[in-house]
DNA sequence: TTATTATTGTGAAAAATGGAACAATATGAT
DNA sequence: ATCATATTGTTCCATTTTTCACAATAATAA
């Protein structure tokens, strides 16, 4: 079973490079197109493909709707994914606002927000009270959140849509959270990314 | 000289973990104590002070504001970063209305924005138009740029700002850039995120 | 048909990363 | 003052990840 999430990530950008050659006219990659694309080498798209059994045509290359269909099958967007939204503030509004999820698979279908201000049950995303966030995602069996309420908020949130039944959440709050078993917590923290970048630029400036 | 990202975003989150641990009142952490609150084990933090030379004291552990002040240094936290966002949208707004960065020494001091209806010089943080950016950058001496424009604009928003001396960018439209190599780029790239989630949920679903 | 060539697929080598173990040693107890 | 103990710092080991290298082979050309 893969485990490397490095991994997964370069099968998500092999796809949308692959999306970006088909929209130019191409029919078949070879490894070494896709390396120059993703910023890999040739060898290491090679081995990808290798453990998920993926293999093309010796001399021929790979057959880029074909092998689209086999990324898109092992990530999961052979069906269309329900995503709510946890916290309907700058970050969370920002998210449901966005349609570039769309033409990946993703939908955001709800926001749920504390604050009745916030609340907007006519926008194209829907933003509803937290208090309904439980029996929405049993009905319609949503598995994914993204969690973008205050810090001093999140883990609370997180205890209940875990208990609701959310197996995988993407959160932006820059605290470590506890949750079951049952479910992945991810993190984006900005913060720690810009931090990480001006580390990497003040090395680069004393070391030119 | 340190090239490993990962060994970079654990000294964020150590940092991050003292404060906490600070203010809780304690004044003194021993590896495992931090170790416990990072999610790694107590030797990887051993490991990771020992290559910046920083030490604490056998069975005494180490001094949290000591500690600290060395890793604010390594992390280049000695002082205040100024940093400034292109493109004033969704994700550019959100951020820049986001107090969050001030207690880490971050600053945005201005927005920028091709979109005359988006200049607004007496917000909190200005928004400028884009024909500004350029002598903005190199009069204070900018080095970081946060890219939130559309996916279509951000190579030449890119190389405008690479041009007038940006040194690291942290981007957040999905496509990979070219930038000269002066300049970092680090990706945000938000449905990659939610995909590896999803991927990694479909998995522990197959094999429970 | 046969030779040539380009490209895959993979096993082996190398590099990077992380973890375990333990000697060294400072602290506190007796 | 001596001993026992806790914790660091570092070496060595295991694992993971990446790269190298090349045999296998399909396509093309002669
Ligand atoms: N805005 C940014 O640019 C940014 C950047 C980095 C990190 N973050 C992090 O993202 C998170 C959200 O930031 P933001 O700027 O969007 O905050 P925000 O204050 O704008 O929005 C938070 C929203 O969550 C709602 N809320 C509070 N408690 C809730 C609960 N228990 N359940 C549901 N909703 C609740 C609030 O009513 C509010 O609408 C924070 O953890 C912040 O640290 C934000
Ligand atoms: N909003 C999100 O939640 C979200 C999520 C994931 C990724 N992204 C990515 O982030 C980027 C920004 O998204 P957004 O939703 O904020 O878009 P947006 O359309 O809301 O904002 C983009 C802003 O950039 C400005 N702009 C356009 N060209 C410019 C240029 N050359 N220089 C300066 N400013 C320019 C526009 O006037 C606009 O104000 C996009 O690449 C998008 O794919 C956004």
């Amino acid at each position: 079973m893969i485990t490397n999430k490095n991994c997964i990530i370069r099968l998500s950008r092999y796809k949308n490079a692959l999306y970006r050659l088909q929209a130019l006219g191409f029919v078949k990659v070879f490894s070494d197109n896709l390396a120059d694309a993703v910023g890999v080498t040739a060898s290491q798209v090679r081995k990808d493909f290798s453990i998920f059994g993926i293999s093309g045509n010796k001399k021929g290359g790979y057959q880029i709707d074909l092998l689209l269909e086999k990324l898109n099958n092992i990530l999961g967007k052979d069906r269309l994914q329900k995503v709510i939204v946890v916290g309907g503030g700058h970050i969370g509004s920002a998210l449901m606002r966005y349609r570039g999820f769309e033409k990946e698979g993703i939908k955001i279908i709800a926001g749920f927000d504390i604050d009745p201000a916030k609340i907007n049950r006519s926008n194209p995303v829907p933003i509803l009270p937290l208090e309904e966030a439980r029996i929405f995602i049993k009905t319609n069996g949503i598995r994914i959140a993204i969690l973008a309420v205050p810090d001093i908020a999140a883990q609370q949130a997180l205890d209940l849509i875990c208990a609701a039944g959310i197996k995988g959440v993407l959160n932006f709050a820059p605290l470590r959270l506890k949750a079951p078993e049952s479910c992945i917590v991810n993190y984006v923290n900005l913060e720690i990314e810009l931090e990480n970048l001006i580390y990497f630029v003040n090395v680069a400036e004393k070391t030119e």
